[in-house]
DNA sequence: AAGTGGTCTAGACCACCAG
DNA sequence: TGGTGGTCTAGACCACTTT
């Protein structure tokens, strides 16, 4: 047996959650409070098997999982260790700028700029798969770290899946904390671009002239619906996107 | 039973692979060819399991990490589905340049600048995790959509772990191909920034002064050690890096 | 009611790694 | 040799969707 597993919260046969899920979280938890640090050896599947009396085919699911997310790696014939190396920002994670910037030891300041209800353009209208032009609500912030300037935020949301947005304090929660605390997107896209900014944009993110930016956009569904289509412009001289991945099988084509 | 499942190939328990990615393989190669088209209903799991003389849990684990993957959809009581969309150039995927561009329609043509053995400098030996300086090959070549330049090759190779790299002929088979068919990589890293191309990127890739670059760093492991380290630089005007992800269970941290 | 996917079980065999 | 993860099986129950 496991010393570690002595103090494990009990997995519930009630499914308010499937148990492979409960099982990640308890790992991720284990992980994210600094429990179980880099390189530290997570207990084995029959450990785990063991301890929260369920099948083995779920705990292996359960880490198969985390190993494909990076948070754990597996070595066959020796164990599951807590992955090495910290996150990154990742294009495949909904990333909140306020706990990326915390999480590398900063201060996160946000200043909304705008936040009003406008009508789509008919390119947003494309963009938000609405139809017709419609009404939306719109955010325009800024994002800092300590005092200095590393997200434009420039945001469309659909009010009739979002009513209350319009309604939010966004200098105090992010738009994207307060959005994911409503619901679970099932689909989302990103893009990102290299471009040269416009002069306002280049003022809030305090650049000098000439300098690059990078630009993502990411929409985001739910049940087929476009939920918000948020335009993410960063200094190139202060940010890359970065991600990093282990995986069993490379998805290659 | 299912009309379409008539001419499966078997599936070999001799395991050269394991079935449920012989399943995938077989489910992605119906799809590549068009066979599948987009929104096409799959077979069922039972289908499946029936045709191929397998497990349902084998089946199941194959359709759900290619929902994962994006490459198709699945709904609760209905059934699953071809997705809609067309790949994107992916992040989280091994991209091969000429791959790509075909499937967008274009023509792939590649120039090679340079293929040489150098000694690494301070700055690679850290970067490919070497220890000391030493010789490493170096490629470089520009990648063509026709007669437009579309991304510039930067690429160091350990030579220690691929040996015959130098002997290749580059304007023939991309680097990305000819070490995807030499190593299947079992971690990378990407990072993605804006710059301003220097003078010589900027001609070769046919670039008008001051527009930005995307550039996209990759390194790539195997078994501990960085094989390969790439600097792919891509004319802001012409290109985006684009994903778009259908998931169970969203990975935000 | 019938078909579908989502999940789970309790076994099993194997390949890999350490001592 | 014993522990580990990688895979597979043949069932099962359930929730969801359509008929």
């Amino acid at each position: 047996m496991n010393a570690m597993l002595d103090s494990f919260d009990d997995i519930s046969r009630a499914a308010p959650e499937p148990i492979y899920l409960q099982i990640k979280n308890l790992v991720e938890r284990r992980i994210d409070s600094g429990e179980w640090p880099a390189g530290q050896k997570l207990p084995s599947e029959n450990d785990l098997v063991n301890a929260l009396d369920v099948s083995r085919m779920t705990v292996n699911r359960a880490l198969r999982e985390l190993t494909q997310e990076g948070l754990i790696r597996r070595v066959h014939g020796l164990g599951s260790f807590v992955a090495e190396k910290p996150r990154h920002a990742s294009l495949i994670e909904l990333q909140d700028i306020a706990l990326e910037i915390e999480r590398d030891g900063g201060t996160h300041r946000a200043r909304v700029l705008s936040l009003e209800s406008v009508y789509a353009s008919p390119a947003v209208t494309e963009l938000m798969q609405l139809g017709e032009a419609a009404p939306l609500y719109r955010l325009r912030a800024v994002h800092y770290r300590g005092d200095e300037p590393l997200q434009l935020e420039s945001r469309y949301v659909n009010p009739d899946l979002m009513p209350r947005f319009i309604e939010q304090d966004f200098s105090s929660v992010t738009a994207t904390a307060y959005l994911l605390g409503q619901f679970k997107p099932d689909e989302m896209e990103h893009r990102v671009r290299a471009i040269l900014p416009d002069r306002q944009t280049r003022e809030l993110l305090r650049m000098s002239a000439g300098q690059p930016c990078l630009q993502l956009t990411r929409r985001t569904w739910k049940d087929g619906r476009v939920v918000t289509y948020a335009t993410l412009t960063y200094p190139g001289e202060r940010y890359e996107l970065g991600a990093r991945y282990a995986t069993d099988e490379y998805q290659l084509r």
